[in-house]
RNA sequence: GGGGGAGUAGCUCAGGUGGUCAGAGCGCGUCCCUGAUAAGGACGAGGUCAGUGGUUCGAGUCCACUCUCCCCCA
């Protein structure tokens, strides 16, 4: 007969396959539908706000994984947070200005943006940024992530710029912006400026060259010499095309330098570098004359070996030994160094190049029109002709190339626009100090960059952002950079959009009756506008300040380490700028993606992943798990197996919880729950083990441990619920009767592992805690329509039974014994299915005195089996050994119940029911609508 | 070259103040179950804790150096 009507076999709606890329946009319908939002906005009214302030993303392209798992870190950490009882509102913003639209509407739009005017090209750019914003806000939904979608901050907004132009002229008010001639990088493809972070180093072939610069001047240490002796110090470079522009020539002061002769001629080299040198131009053999520290040279005069002007020895630490000469070209105009050198010493600053990188008139007749790096060729031909030329060969090095084109870079003197940062460095050190940093080395590394970094050059010409609301007399020239100017500009701005600076002309822009100290009342705009970077690190000023459910300061900002470079500290920088304190209480860094090889994920390397496409695979609960299953503090492995791995763990999440649904199919919680003290023991130490995890997990969340986490969960999971405690449970929950104590205590063990469960999940595997939530639902109507509304679970201090674990320490080393003894006895044939045995147990005091406490149905229960006998460890006979704890498994005696699978005496003694035990005839004769 | 990280089983990770600390989960192999079934259970194999020297009675655990890798910068 079948007895499978006689037993509780339920049924749940919950589908094991959890088929996430279909079901997914289904939830996401629904929580848009309930608009989920506002809902937990509304649940958390009055509530302590924690401030998580969105760092934008660039608004250019789909969405990539970076992205991905930064949006998703932030969406877990605001949910944990929310459930832990705390508002928090979550304005996403869109960083949407700045060079990348602009190329990506030439690319595009295939347009090309000297043919177009500005207001027309700013058109475009606004188009294709909102465009992506769109995109983006989409592709950021989908994976699950909770915020006011639909009240995005964007940095075109009017708004947005008018507080940016607002903030630019607080800065000009405190007297921080000033206007200078420096060189910066610039991209001559682009024409424009690049700052320090906008350049990407790549290898790169360059010529390199050695020169001879006569001197001019006799060093004392070759008075000897006879007047007409030629003397030269030998320079080395690898950018020829920077010698029209050189000044000088530095040495090391604390170094020594060498006097060679080498037929008739003197030269002057380091002498650490003079062997090595000497045999690369092929000056051999030679002698050495004298020696001399190089602070000896300071200050003597060297021939330009093209024009009629002289070069400078200068002294620079900078200077090193490890290549080239010791005597270091010096090109104020082309170099960062060079140029504070030349400062120093006076020292003319000649950079004879226009926008588009071509040598102008000042580099002579034979070079004009040039481009600069493409004429290296023509300058080594004229020093060759000129007699100087030692040695050519070439190198490959590490070279600045644009972040946007690829193309090399080159230093140039221009006329820039900079944030004075020497005025701000100690209050920006001091707010590093105050900020947490997680992780801990956050501070020390963005403390080192802020310590070196020089000023900001903030300006680029260009069209698509912010213009720097500066004016020029038309008459003397001067400069009109006044905070209240600005003001006005603002207020304009907030009515019209940026666009207004390009729609009219500099007299409607100005407040009425401007007029320069000059008396003329006619100016011009400035054409420079501000970097992006300043856009976004104006954000905490544009939205914190200004959106009446944010605040100031932040309590979180959390981005890719590579923001300690930008976005922390331009942030950072921009509120020391306003007089304000850091705009974050704690900055969190996260890591990149690797792939299997190590490398770092780029679209150059052609090793990307779409998170779009793993979601389409895998789902964005699985995309989330993935997330936190290795430390995101540093790299992260992406490959198919871990991916694969992930999987499996949702797999082994979803069943779990399947399993409880089912199961609790026939349960209702108002009338079925046992009170804790009337549950089993076995029960009550799930429960147990239930509140440890909690705590565990609670720590770890609030440690930013969530691979912990991830780890934490999946082990209780698979480890203790499904391969110890619910396997245990099967028994009880399918044979005995519905209504029974012992079933009734299981089932209200399962609910409550159930709803922590759940709500443990929420945070990381966001779509399938909801669906789970929702069968829950099922079972209790009473509760909140989605466990985003749901609170932190809270440890229950009064399941932590310390004696109840101690027991049950006892009784897995005696389960542990036991399943190793089943084996054993499996494979010498007693039996195939472990449920037909009878176990030996011989144990001494305390594991004796926990089975007795647990009672023999209890233990048989527990180590899933048909019979047992505890004995006394004396009784075991033979030598145990050291041990104190020994089992032995035999085939049970009587017959298998066909109801139960259990081997027992009563099978076969029960009338009526000959092929039932006792337990299980009792409860078919009782059995509910039989 | 400078600054910041990391290196424990095939994978992802645990291993306060040095002495059962060589662990977990997954994966893998073998077996069982077929009343969680495109599920579930059991057992098993796998690591000289990157390397080399130290300190110590004793070191993944402290010190020095080396190697490899990642990030940022020049």
């Amino acid at each position: 007969m079948d007895y499978k009507r006689t037993l509780n076999l339920l049924h749940t709606d919950f589908p094991m396959r959890a088929n996430l890329p279909e079901r997914e946009p289904e939830i996401l319908a629904r929580w848009e539908q309930m608009d989920i939002y506002r809902l937990v906005r509304e649940r958390r009214r009055g509530a302590p706000r924690w401030i998580l302030h969105d760092g934008p993303p660039y608004a250019n392209g789909n969405i990539h994984l970076g992205q991905a798992l930064n949006k998703v870190l932030k969406d877990i950490a605001i949910k944990y947070k929310t459930m832990r009882g705390y508002d928090c509102p979550f304005v996403p913003g869109w960083d949407t200005q700045g060079i990348p639209t602009e190329q990506g509407v030439e690319r595009e739009y295939g347009l090309d943006r000297h043919d177009v005017p500005a207001l027309a090209w700013r058109a475009k750019c606004r188009e294709l940024a909102m465009k992506y914003v769109a995109v983006q806000r989409e592709q950021f939904k989908r994976l699950g992530c909770r915020g006011d979608w639909e009240h995005p901050y964007l940095t075109l907004s009017p708004e947005y710029q008018a507080r940016q132009i607002e903030a630019f002229g607080k800065m000009v008010g405190r007297g921080l912006i000033y206007r200078g001639l420096r060189p910066v990088y610039w991209c001559y493809h682009c024409e424009t400026a690049l700052a320090d972070d906008e350049i990407e180093y790549a290898d790169k072939t360059s010529p390199a060259i050695y020169v001879a610069f006569p001197l001019v001047d006799r060093p004392a240490i070759l008075a000897d010499l006879p007047p007409n002796a030629q003397v030269f110090l030998v320079i080395w470079t690898t950018t020829p095309w920077t010698i029209p522009g050189n000044t000088g020539i530095a040495l090391n002061p604390g170094a020594t330098y060498l006097v060679l002769r080498h037929n008739g001629r003197f030269y002057i080299v380091a002498e650490e570098l003079a062997e090595q040198t000497m045999q690369a131009v092929g000056l051999t053999p030679f002698e050495k004359v004298a020696e001399a520290p190089g602070a000896t040279f300071e200050g003597l005069r060297a021939r330009h070996p093209l024009y009629d002007r002289p070069s400078t020895v200068v002294l620079a630490d900078y200077v090193t030994l490890d290549q080239g000469t010791g005597c270091v070209h010096t090109a104020p105009g082309h170099g960062l160094e060079d140029y504070q050198t030349a400062v120093r010493y006076g020292l003319p600053i000649i950079s004879p190049l226009d926008d588009q990188g071509r040598f102008t008139e000042q580099a002579g007749a034979a070079l004009v029109g040039k481009v600069c790096d493409q004429a290296n060729d023509d300058v080594v031909r004229m020093l060759s002709q000129a007699g100087v030329l030692l040695a050519a060969g070439s190198i490959v090095h590490s070279y600045p190339h644009c972040w946007r084109c690829d193309k090399p870079v080159i230093y140039r003197a221009t006329n820039q626009w900079f944030l004075d940062i020497d005025r701000l460095r100690e209050a920006a050190l001091g707010e590093i100090e105050k900020a947490e940093w997680i992780p801990q080395w956050g501070r020390t590394r963005i403390a080192g960059m802020v310590a070196a970094r020089p000023d900001w050059c903030i300006s680029r010409q260009r069209v698509w952002g912010v213009p720097i609301p500066a004016f020029y007399c038309e008459s003397c020239g001067d400069l009109v950079l006044r905070e209240d100017v600005i003001a006005h500009v603002a207020s304009l701005v907030a009515q019209a959009g940026a666009e207004i600076w390009w729609e009219r002309e500099a007299s409607d822009l100005l407040p009425p009756g401007t007029t320069c100290a000059c008396g003329s009342t006619t100016f011009r705009k400035e054409t420079d506008i501000m970097s992006v970077w300043i856009d976004s690190g104006c954000s905490h000023y544009c939205v914190l300040r200004t959106h009446p459910e944010l605040g100031f300061p932040a309590d979180l900002y959390l981005e890719g380490d590579d923001q300690y470079q930008c976005w922390f500290q331009t942030s950072l920088w921009i509120a020391c700028a306003l007089g304000d304190p850091a705009p974050f209480r704690t900055v969190v860094g996260h890591g990149f993606f690797v792939d299997e090889t190590g490398q770092k994920l780029s679209k150059r390397k052609g090793n990307i992943k779409d998170p779009a496409e793993i979601c389409n695979r895998y789902g964005a609960d699985v995309l989330r798990m993935f997330f936190t299953y290795a430390d995101f503090r540093s790299k992260m492995f992406l490959t198919e197996s871990i991916l694969e791995q992930v999987a499996d763990a949702y797999r082994r999440l979803r069943n779990t919880a399947r399993f409880m649904l089912t199961n609790l199919a026939d349960f209702n919680p108002s009338h079925d729950a046992v009170p804790y003290e009337e549950m089993s023991a076995l029960d009550r130490w799930a429960l147990l083990r239930m509140q440890q995890v909690i705590a565990r997990m609670t720590r770890a969340f609030d440690a930013w441990d969530l691979h912990l986490f991830h780890h934490e969960l999946h082990a209780f999971v698979a480890a203790e619920l499904s391969a110890i405690y619910l396997d245990c449970l099967k028994d009880t929950l399918y044979t005995e009767l519905p209504d029974s104590r012992l079933r009734r205590s299981a089932q209200t063990a399962l609910w409550h592992l159930l709803l922590d469960l759940t709500r443990l999940m929420a945070p990381i595997v966001a779509f399938t805690a909801d669906e789970i939530w929702e069968h829950i639902r099922r079972i209790d109507p009473s509760l909140p329509v989605s466990v985003q509304l749901e609170d932190w679970p809270a440890v229950r201090e009064e399941w932590l039974d310390p004696h109840l674990e101690e027991r049950f320490e006892h009784l897995l080393r005696v389960r542990d014994a036991a399943t190793a003894a089943l084996d054993r006895a499996k494979k010498e044939g007693a039996f195939t299915n472990p449920l037909e045995a009878h176990l030996d147990i011989y144990a001494t005091d305390a594991v004796l005195a926990a089975m007795e406490e647990l009672g023999q149905e209890e233990l048989k229960r527990f180590l899933i089996v048909s019979s047992l006998k505890v004995h006394d460890l004396r009784e075991a006979g033979q030598a145990t050994g050291d041990t104190d704890l020994v089992v032995t498994a035999r085939l049970a005696d009587g017959e298998k119940c066909q109801r139960c699978w259990q081997r027992l005496a009563s099978v076969g003694e029960v009338a009526g029911y000959p092929e039932l035990c006792q337990r299980c005839a009792d409860c078919v004769s009782q059995w509910p609508g039989l």
